[in-house]
DNA sequence: CCAGATGCGGAACCGGCGTTCCGGTTTGAT
DNA sequence: ATCAAACCGGAACGCCGGTTCCGCATCTGG
């Protein structure tokens, strides 16, 4: 690949961000073509459709999310649970703008099973550490995930700061006290 | 208006939330009308365009909200505020297909502002009644809400139990605990 | 500096969708 | 039963956006 080719691959991934977060999926090739400063022919010799171009960010974004996974894991104390919820947390926020657009695809499901092995390993640990209440399973925590998106999707619009950490720290204060008070026991 | 054409009137409204439920705002105005038994025509008559379809639909959802609020803000205990909160997931989990096409836009700043007011005004009157921790704010309720939308819109697709009420007690519970725990206290 | 390869731009094509329009049909009051 | 008003269906129009194609420009190894 010619240098000057990736920079243009650069250029257009940039602008698709741009302009999917601006006009979500309707935004169009030659909009985007025309922010990367190139020619939609460019654009389809990178990638060979939209969905393509849209499938490349979604991975992009997923393969963060892994090394944060991956580095979670590391930890051998309770602690990995939160720093990888942390890290959703935090990438939904930086790609709050068309995060939509990736969360109505499924992502590989290899690499979907991966994380969510990754999060029944760090509840688990959590729990075994008392970080969390006994009564926590995983499906709790990846409601907790999916929740922590609406709420960055909503206050993207409007606030610039990072309302999702006090929530966090809400919840995560209700499942703590889990254990001693009376929340439903019930899984699912 | 003649009878036969509020038969149909109510026949689009059903079959656009059947479409749009399944495609999104891709949905097309023909499907719509085949579905609905009837020809585009007819839903022009009825329905300006297709955004005004989309507006009708949002309008008769938000005003069942309104009607909770009024009945949450009939209780003069601190109960009016779970009461509202539990009134908004019901109507996430009934409108889930379709939600994000209605949340994307902005309904009628009146009916926002009503709604807004309605939640301060629970919040401080449970703050007041114990039921929640001092530290709770309107703007974590309304976080709450739209934590709740995301994880509503998550699981909407596999799963069809309202895992949205086990997350809400959860997160509940935090706020409860709020007082004694160590929650970061600044507002936003 | 040259040649071949690689990359580029944007006009043109095509399918799809929102919207309009009008001739025929249904309704319901008299 | 009759008629005017209201209503209906769906073909046709125009626009928009994804995708293709090909002649031209730009890079790079020798």
């Amino acid at each position: 690949m010619r240098h000057d080719a990736l920079r243009n691959y650069e250029r257009v991934l940039d602008a698709a961000r741009d302009l999917f977060g601006e006009s979500g999926a309707d935004a169009c090739m030659e909009d985007i073509a025309a922010r990367a400063g190139v020619g939609v022919g460019t654009v389809y010799r990178r990638f060979t459709s939209k969905d393509a171009l849209i499938d490349e960010l979604l991975r992009l974004a997923v393969a963060e999310l892994i090394t944060a996974s991956e580095s979670a894991l590391a930890r051998t104390d309770g602690s990995g649970l939160e720093l990888l919820v942390r890290a959703f947390g935090r990438s939904f926020a930086d790609h709050a703008h068309y995060a939509d657009l990736l969360l109505d695809r499924q992502p590989d499901p290899g690499v979907t099973r991966q994380l969510r092995a990754a999060m029944a390993e760090l509840t688990a640990r959590a729990v075994a550490a008392g970080t969390v209440s006994r009564s926590v399973t995983t499906e709790d925590v990846i409601a907790l995930i999916s929740a922590m998106r609406g709420l960055v999707k909503a206050t993207a619009k409007d606030a610039p700061v990072p309302d999702w950490q006090r929530f966090l720290d809400l919840h995560l204060a209700g499942m703590r006290a889990g254990s001693t008070s009376a929340v439903g026991v019930g899984g699912r």
